[in-house]
RNA sequence: GGGUGAUUAGCUCAGUGGUAGAGCGCUUCGUUCACAUCGAAGAUGUCGGGAGUUCAAAUCUCUCAUCACCCA
């Protein structure tokens, strides 16, 4: 055998061995019916593994082969996710690069045949990732988010399920169930995609911001006494105003305000609240006047204490707006910009103002309205902004103060410095939070548009109680009152992405041509131009207000459009239903229609047009559905009904809600049963420091470089033995490197074993029963430590896991039991060897199996390199022997056997008696046990404490160092090197460490309420270890005296 | 502002009521005989501060301080 395991060399071949074997697939090495089945969480196509792929993986794989090797029915479901937005990104970053057409250019069909393309070509890359850690899913089942969609290749995922067909199943039966609408709520909008996001993708970041304060005058000059007052009530200001003061940091979003809202317990403001102000913006003639109100959203503490509300784009102002009926003004478009559409400011204003005062309004009719004035119109949000503050700062509405005042911030002058006095606006530059889509990098903008919603509240009800109930199991615990806390106070689900690469919403709309008072002005049942032209005047189709449908397919939406056409007269009643790209098309197709009637009378070409909904889901909504659709639902297929439902669900704490929460509701709505019966979140994986990695930091640790260094076992070990329940993770190369080194260790032990002819012998058949107290301990050792393993794994304690591994081998196998055996092995007793010599093959082997779940290729290398071998170690049975194996005698003797070579050492060390000198020892007294134990491990303990001889002596010579162990006293007679000085020391440095224990010990059996209150075992524990500890400090004091006879 | 969690050896962290552990690092010694990716020995802690419950607290309760994350 070679010194090292070589890694580089052994991974890809073991791996490929097992990929031969038929290892990875679902059910490999089943013996017994139970299942256990993970769902990988799936990562994006786009993606490259990071070292939390790697953590989120490995514990996956310990739990997936140690289930596997225990006999269960086991699935690892591996899959992937489409992306959405992540690859759209992606491939048009791609088009650019090799200068073909772009998005646009190409067209929604063109432009997805090319992310098929570019998904067929490096899909596989996380995969391969994947591998190289040693991952046992069954690749032959790689499941794909957009498997079955239109344009699918199936390249990369020829035996996914038809995943497209679930979603889109799920969708039309939650549509027809009323659990998604179609609503204009307020969204994150990410002004460079132009699309919706998720919550998920959007960073709140701190940057230096400003906030300014404006002056809203009262309307028609009316006036007021403010009066301001200290903590006790003494009034510190008092003055006649004619406006009310708001602060901003989004100036330009005050051309949208519906109102000034103020705390209703606030005093300063109660004279005017109902009264009506007016927007400081915009042309003079055309100033929009809104009410003051009151909600319990301002803070009376912060800025002025009224608050503008914004309700298209603040999520605290829509809230505060929909509390209070105030219109929501939409002031931009998809892009970010000022609204350049509709009509006139003056008529749009006239318009708002009407509603101000009563006039009972749409969110349709609001939403058409544009309050840009003229001259702002088509500004990006940015430039608009300056333009606003400048008007209002020259018009002398902007708040004003001296130029030292605190509250300017960063840009407030030192008080009594040259210009302190000056009189300047009150901009206050603090840092704020802004919120950043992660991908664009720009200012997302709440905004306010029609989208599809699942409506959460209808469907969180299973999902909450399935964790109350302890149906589904989070870990830790504290990731179930997060779990609570967010479903309890959950939020419509905003699903749909104005994006191309997705499910496309199957959705269809028509012209609702029913609810606008279709009148047959003659009665005569025919139509004529007059009413058919009002079919298409623009007032009545408002956008927004189209009926919809939803089917899995165009021939199956048809029906549903009978409630429209039913109600129209003869021939429109009987349309022909065809399929237009867009609203547009349709406007146009069915006026052609007309037209073609009018001249024809031929009533087959009135055509009644749908277009379908142009955008796809949110990709949470797909992998809402991961547990059951890679299993193939709707089929009710054998793998359905043999994993559903799964058993673990491993993943990160951060995508609870996004991840977790969703298929806890959506499996539970669509199947009605728990996707899983174990949460087991984990942390973030953060440098060393504990930081984030970023590549903008440049501290990310690439984890295929680790396993190139190191080797994939010992990136794997780290990752197990990082994994206490809800820590955090930090990833040290030290650490690392240790487990490459511990990888070593085995394999020398192994080595030896081999070069001490262990594998010359048969294998022993079954479970050793030697004569040997060193062979019958180590047996019991094993024992103890799969007892150990086992229930930290069961438990999900990894770390345990792994650490009891760890001090098994290295501390207990290698330390001990290898150093024991040489004496057994190379001595001259033939049976004595040939025990051995079968023990450690199976103590080897024992090991192997224990440790394969978290370091599987250094294991299988050794178990194939060693003998010859029924199958892999891979598919080897997991033991499920236990502590009947503990022999308590042979535990007590090698403890005893151990404690002594270890007590010598120590004394040895500090005496500085050379390291390969062989001493002569005595013993003064020992009691039968201890000379049992010494006559049988004699030779071991000679030769690792280099003992020359032992002679009973009745008393100890002058110079002798004291030995102590159980039962007994030996002695190093070391009058010739002796240092007197540094015994002293030693042996006072022990006596104090028993004073204070012995002290403590005293102390708590004197009380006399330890003896009534404490069980009687702590009792009993406390009695028996201070006499053993007054035994040793007795043993030491006559030890300290003889040594003063010296001087 | 609200919520959750953390604070233990020089560092990174375990430790669910019985007087504290691991790995790394550090100091000293040691290489023919599995392994220097090694072995042997050693030093290191008022378990964040304070109060309480208890025979007994790193552990349970309260409080303060500091930090982290999530949500606003």
């Amino acid at each position: 055998m070679d010194k090292t395991f070589n890694a580089a060399e052994a991974e890809a071949r073991i791996y490929q061995a097992w990929d031969d074997a038929g290892a990875f697939k679902a059910g490999a090495n089943a013996s017994r019916s139970e299942t256990f089945c993970i769902m990988i969480p799936p990562p994006n196509v786009t993606g490259a593994l990071h070292v939390g792929h790697a953590f989120n993986n490995t514990l996956q794989d310990v739990l997936i082969r140690w289930h596997r090797m225990r006999g269960f029915d086991t699935l690892w479901q591996p899959g992937q996710d489409h992306a959405g937005i992540a690859t759209q990104l992606q491939v048009e970053k791609m088009l650019m690069q090799t200068q073909q057409p772009g998005r646009r250019e190409l067209g929604r069909e063109k432009f997805l045949e090319k992310v098929w393309e570019w998904k067929s070509e490096y899909a596989y890359t996380i995969i391969d990732q994947l591998k190289r850690l040693g991952c046992s899913c069954d690749w032959s089942r790689n499941a794909f988010t957009m498997a079955g969609a239109p344009g699918d290749p199936r390249t990369g995922h020829e035996n996914s399920p038809n995943f497209h067909d679930a979603v889109i199943k799920v969708f039309v039966e939650m549509y027809n169930q009323g659990y998604i609408y179609r609503g204009k709520r307020l969204v994150n909008w990410d002004p460079h995609f132009e699309t919706a996001i998720s919550d998920l993708e959007v960073e709140n970041i701190e940057t230096p911001g400003h906030m300014w304060h404006f002056k809203y005058p009262l309307a028609g000059g009316e006036t007021y006494t403010y009066v301001e007052k200290d903590e006790d009530g003494n009034v510190i200001l008092e003055e006649e105003r004619d406006y009310i003061s708001i602060a901003t940091t989004r100036p330009e979003t005050m051309l949208g305000d519906g109102a000034v809202a103020v705390h209703p317990s606030d005093t300063r403001y109660a004279p005017i609240v109902g009264k009506l102000c007016e927007i400081p913006v915009g042309p003079k003639d055309h100033r929009r006047q809104i009410p003051i109100i009151t909600d319990d959203y301002p803070d009376p503490d912060f800025g002025s204490g009224a608050v503008k509300i914004t309700g298209a784009h603040d999520f605290n102002d829509y809230a505060v707006a929909k509390r209070g009926a105030i219109p929501c003004y939409r002031l931009m478009d998809t892009r970010g910009h000022m609204r350049a559409d509709g009509r006139p400011y003056a008529d749009e204003a006239a318009a708002a103002q009407d509603y101000a005062r009563g006039t009972p309004f749409t969110e349709t009719e609001i939403d058409a309205i544009n309050l840009v004035p003229d001259h702002l119109r088509g500004l990006n949000r940015f430039e608009a902004r300056e333009k606003v503050i400048e008007e209002i700062t020259a018009e002398g509405l902007a708040v004003m103060t001296r130029a030292d005042d605190p509250r300017l911030g960063t840009t407030a002058l030192k008080p009594d410095t040259e210009g302190a006095d000056k009189i300047v606006p009150l901009v206050e530059s603090k840092p704020i939070m802004q919120p950043f889509g992660d991908r664009s990098q720009v200012v997302i903008e709440p905004m306010l548009t029609d989208q599809w919603f699942v409506d959460a509240q209808k469907i969180v009800g299973p999902a909450l109680d399935a964790v109350r109930e302890g149906r589904t199991k989070i870990i830790p615990e504290a990731g179930e009152k997060t779990y609570y806390h967010w479903l309890e106070n959950i939020e419509p689900w905003c699903i749909s992405r104005q994006l191309w690469w997705g499910h496309q919403i199957p959705v269809w709309y028509g012209l609702d041509l029913s609810s606008h008072g279709f009148k047959d002005d003659e009665g005569d049942g025919a139509l004529d131009l007059v009413e058919m032209s009002r079919f298409l005047s623009r007032q009545h189709m408002l956008i927004g207000e189209e009926r919809h449908h939803a089917a899995p397919d165009f021939d199956h939406v048809k029906a549903g459009f009978q409630d429209v056409l039913a109600t129209l007269p003869t021939p429109l009643n009987h349309m022909r239903i065809i399929e237009v790209a867009d609203r547009a098309s349709a406007i146009h197709e069915m006026a052609e229609g007309f037209a073609e009637y009018e001249a024809t009378r031929d009533p087959t070409k009135l055509v009644y047009p749908l277009w379908r909904d142009a955008d796809v889901l949110d990709t949470w909504f797909s992998s809402g559905l991961w547990p059951i659709g890679t299993l193939g639902w709707p089929d009710d297929t054998d793998e359905l009904k043999k994993y559903f439902p799964t058993d673990v669900l491993v993943t990160g704490f951060d995508i609870l809600f996004f991840w977790v929460a969703r298929m806890m509701m959506m499996q539970l709505a669509v199947v009605e049963r728990e996707p899983f019966h174990t949460v087991y979140l984990h942390q973030l994986v953060r440098d060393e420091k504990g930081q984030k990695m970023a590549k903008t930091r440049g501290n990310v640790v690439d984890p295929l470089e680790i396993v190139g260094e190191y080797g994939a076992d010992a990136l794997r070990f780290t990752m197990a033995q990082m994994a206490a329940l809800g820590g955090v993770l930090k990833l040290s190369t030290d650490r690392i490197k240790g487990y490459r080194n511990f990888g070593t260790k085995i394999w020398n032990a192994v080595r030896f074993a081999e070069m001490n002819g262990v594998y010359e012998i048969p294998a022993p058949d079954g479970i050793p029963t030697p004569q040997a107290t060193v062979n019958t301990w180590i047996v019991g050792e094993v024992a103890r430590t799969r007892e150990t393993v086992d229930a930290a794994l069961a438990d999900y304690r990894f770390n345990d896991a792994a650490n009891a591994l760890y001090a098994f081998t290295w501390g207990k196998l290698c330390d001990w039991y290898v150093e024991f055996s040489k004496p057994l092995l190379q001595g001259d007793d033939a049976t004595a060897r040939d025990e051995t010599r079968a023990t450690m093959r199976w103590v080897i082997d024992q090991t192997l199996i224990l440790l394969h779940p978290i370091m599987p290729f250094i294991t299988e290398e050794l178990w194939q390199q060693t003998a010859k071998r029924d199958g892999q170690l891979m598919l080897t049975d997991w033991p499920d022997y236990g502590a009947s194996l503990i022999d308590p005698a042979a535990d007590r003797e090698m403890n005893w056997v151990i404690a002594l070579i270890e007590e010598i050492r120590s004394a040895r060390q500090q005496m500085h008696v050379p390291a390969g000198l062989h001493l002569p020892m005595l013993q003064r007294t020992l009691d039968d046990a201890g000379r049992t134990a010494w006559a049988r491990n004699e030779v071991m303990i000679k030769r690792l404490a280099r003992i020359e001889s032992l002679s009973e002596a009745d008393d100890f010579p002058k110079g002798t160092i004291t030995i102590p162990v159980e039962g007994g006293e030996f002695g190093l007679p070391l009058a010739d090197i002796i240092d007197v000085d540094a015994e002293k020391a030693r042996l006072q440095k022990t006596l104090d460490k028993l004073a204070k224990e012995i002290g403590g010990l005293q102390g708590r059996l004197n009380n006399p309420k330890f003896a009534e209150n404490a069980p009687e075992e702590v009792v009993e524990e406390a009695r028996d270890n201070l006499r053993a500890r007054q035994e040793e400090e007795a043993t030491l004091k006559s030890a300290m005296q003889r040594l003063a006879e010296l001087d």
